[in-house]
DNA sequence: ATCCACGTTTGGTCAGACCAAATCTTTATG
DNA sequence: CATAAAGATTTGGTCTGACCAAACGTGGAT
């Protein structure tokens, strides 16, 4: 029965402009309408274009014009997954051009520049106006950082787990996502940096002075804090890449 | 004379997995050598095909896979144009997941959130580290959106001009690039608000004030000029959408 | 020199086919 | 009876060949 979907029967033949388009907009609705929900696979290609009435040629043009879009996750063999999209998408979808652009001259520092901008501004925001729940947060992950020390694999986890709560006491969704990019993008090219005990406790002496000067409400104090902290951080893994 | 591409005549075929990827990245050479000058249309696809032996199909996947990343810019029906990929390419990229994103809830206003916080940190640190050279942009910038207060096109325009200069003072590519993906997507939302030359005063007096604290090396004044500048506009266009 | 009709190039789409990886089914095994 | 191995089926990736309409280039008419 294939007509059960509001567009179904649609010609899209001769004279049209554009075909791919209409399905596009088609699978588009049924996406964000629930119809399809998040999730789950695509139906098969043979199926759409049984579906839409048109060749499996524009269906994977559509599936993959959709996937630039972020409202489909699709792995090489494997079925398209439909994805409501949330801000991540919005990042994962420029993940090519950005690893380019990273791999041009000084890509990765001018990256890395604008997280340490960007993290600055969020320590002095958290000086400012973290709550109390903030702030426990925080302490929590510090503690998780400081325990971790002589586990590379953990350490790492929890330093990116501590400074994503700045990035979360905002309350924006976006920045949580610009995050995740950051630590996607940059952690490409910081591979296998093997750190020490040694050098994880430097860093975690960064973090605690962070957090120091956050509960006295020193906003100058985070943010050269931070800075210090973050340009360690870079001096250590200049050299990898 | 098929032999002068560094990957001509690679079979491609019987056993390779996924077949594009090879003259994607073929491809991608060629473009970021220069063999493909900036600008310039690629090939036909027909001839494409019979550069890489391979199928047109899969030529054509190829080129909307390199759209995406950013190395190409495919109008419908016209040929594929090259471009050397900016960090403005990385927004461009993302504009459909962002516009779905913005039609979303609060999208719009969680957008201008972040734009607000990052533009905040962007004056506040014009205001302690502007060189002499952005202060006489700025001072041009200003002047300029004065005397357009009577025409709203050019207000806009000079309006935009002005607070492009605090996305420049970082020296970073990133954050002009961001500017741009700012007004792109939040002008495409707040069209024909035919503001008053009263309004535009308003705007501009917003300008001027962070101006002057600018100068005063003021950076909690300039921070908090801006959040009231950026405060008001919102407030202004928040019914048009 | 400018402009319009013409033929050619080229992107967009369709149809049917094949292969190999994924997935589902069935059967043999502990 | 659960589980793992073997087989059958689905499904994505690619190829070939074809057609149409828009874009492009050419040359003649004004």
């Amino acid at each position: 029965m294939p007509s059960d979907h509001p567009l179904d029967d649609t010609p899209a033949r001769a004279g049209n402009q554009r075909a791919a388009d209409a399905i596009v907009t088609a699978i588009e609705q049924d996406i964000v309408s629930g119809l399809l929900e998040n999730g789950s696979p695509l139906p098969p290609e043979r199926d759409l274009m049984g579906r839409f009435g048109i060749s499996r040629t524009v269906v994977r043009e559509a599936i993959a014009t959709l996937t630039t879009r972020g409202l489909l996750e699709s792995k090489p063999r494997h079925r398209p997954i439909v994805r409501r999209p949330g801000y991540d998408a919005a990042f994962s979808a420029v993940g090519g051009v950005v690893s380019h652009l990273l791999r041009q001259d000084g890509g990765v520092k001018t990256l890395y520049d604008v997280r340490i901008f960007l993290e600055a501004s969020l320590v002095r925001h958290a000086a400012l106006h973290a709550r109390k729940e903030d702030i426990a947060a925080l302490r929590t992950a510090l503690e998780q950082n400081r325990a971790a020390i002589d586990d590379p694999v953990l350490f790492d986890n929890t330093d990116v787990a501590f400074h994503a709560i700045f990035y979360r006491i905002l309350g924006n969704p976006v920045l949580p996502a610009v995050h995740r990019a950051f630590v996607t993008w940059l952690f490409e090219h910081w591979q296998s940096m093997n750190r020490s005990a040694e050098q994880n406790l430097i860093y975690y002496a960064g973090h605690k002075a962070i957090f120091d000067a956050i509960i006295d409400r020193d906003p100058d104090a985070a943010e050269q804090a931070l800075l210090v902290h973050l340009g360690e951080a870079w001096e250590t893994v200049r050299g990898t890449f």
